[in-house]
DNA sequence: CCCTAACCTGAACGCCGTTCAGGTGGCTAC
DNA sequence: GTAGCCACCTGAACGGCGTTCAGGTTAGGG
């Protein structure tokens, strides 16, 4: 059978989450789609373009979540949850989107959405200052970046076994209790009393 | 010359700040001591190990300086600006300290010490609870994580070429901006009004 | 002075990403 | 209906990777 670049990114993400980022090899996933590992380079011009459009595919579901009608924090809260949970439905998602968003290959549009919303006007948004809203995006993002890396490698560090480290406060309060801290100092800032620092 | 672990960590470094995390191969690292491949495993069991060591190694310079006197939320800062030197004096050093952190080899130290500070008593200090002090601190280095990481990615991503990116704002003013938005966060539950969200 | 243990050699194994010359088959244009 | 184009693929090769292993060398304590 004869395949499509389309094909070949969506079985990607396949082997991606089924054997994690280390065993994603230009010849398992081309064996995978029964086919030499030359043929890839026809879909593909090398392997780091190959990884940027799975992580692209690994973002749509989070970017094609709406966003709720409601205050500006709850809809970050929202967008980052949304974020979190597609990084998560992939094993090293977060590693291969996160490398992605540094190379500035794609990977944007979450950072686009949150920016968005920060500089929505009142009542329901946060009217944010166009360079402020750009670093509490960037901020947001890197701290999701920093939490689900960590998460998502240590949880595969640990399956692998040869870890001995004392075992973590559940992962999915912890992400929400750091995210409300961040929020929290963005809040400052919009409601004018922000400390200078 | 015969070479102890010392000397196989510290050349390590070496390799690393000068070719990239890309580059640091047994073979190149064993070629710049002047020695074969198979003898670097009579000082590391494998590579994974060995780059723990390194994170170590790139982690001291932070942890070795002292931290000022003042109230919690400066040394809140100042330690993660020396963190921040830290992995930004190594190329790639930030992926490598990361990564380290995530498997639970090592690379704490940072961690601790910002969990320290924030539940050393006032009123120099915060005195947050202890889980709050845990979680504070995790969100400070995952935030300091995603941020050197991407910041020293993106660099080196350019520094290769084939990377087409609006320039980015002066990385040290975007880094103590987000910093700042997540000490305001912290301040909040420190003063007790915090929002629950 | 010997012997033990730390350090190292040299060759090999099975992987990896990538390149290249050439084959094949279905669709378009005449 | 057939000629030809082009997308897709094969098969072999290149250099490099982490790691293993059997055996050699050398320094330092008894």
């Amino acid at each position: 059978m004869r395949h499509s670049r389309d094909d070949v990114v969506a079985r990607a993400v396949e082997v991606l989450d089924t054997w994690g980022l280390g065993d994603l090899t230009m010849r398992r996933l081309a064996g995978e789609l029964g086919v030499q590992p030359s043929a890839l380079y026809h879909h593909v011009p090398d392997k780091q373009t190959l990884l940027a459009l799975v992580a692209d595919r690994i973002l749509v579901r989070a970017v094609r979540r709406p966003d709720p009608d409601g205050p500006w924090d709850e809809r970050v809260v929202a967008r980052c949850l949304a974020l979190r949970d597609a990084l998560l439905a992939v094993r090293d998602g977060a590693e291969v989107v996160a490398t992605a968003y540094a190379f500035g290959l794609g990977a944007r549009a979450a950072h686009d959405q949150l920016v968005e919303v920060l500089r929505s006007p009142a009542p329901a948004g946060a009217a944010l200052p166009d360079d402020l809203a750009v670093t509490g995006a960037r901020t947001l993002v890197h701290y999701v970046h920093g939490h689900v890396v960590d998460e998502q490698t240590h949880r595969q560090a640990g399956s692998v076994g040869a870890i001995r480290d004392e075992p973590r406060t559940a992962p999915d309060a912890d992400f929400a209790a750091g995210l409300s801290i961040v929020v929290d100092g963005l809040r400052a800032r919009v409601s004018g009393r922000a400390a200078v620092s």
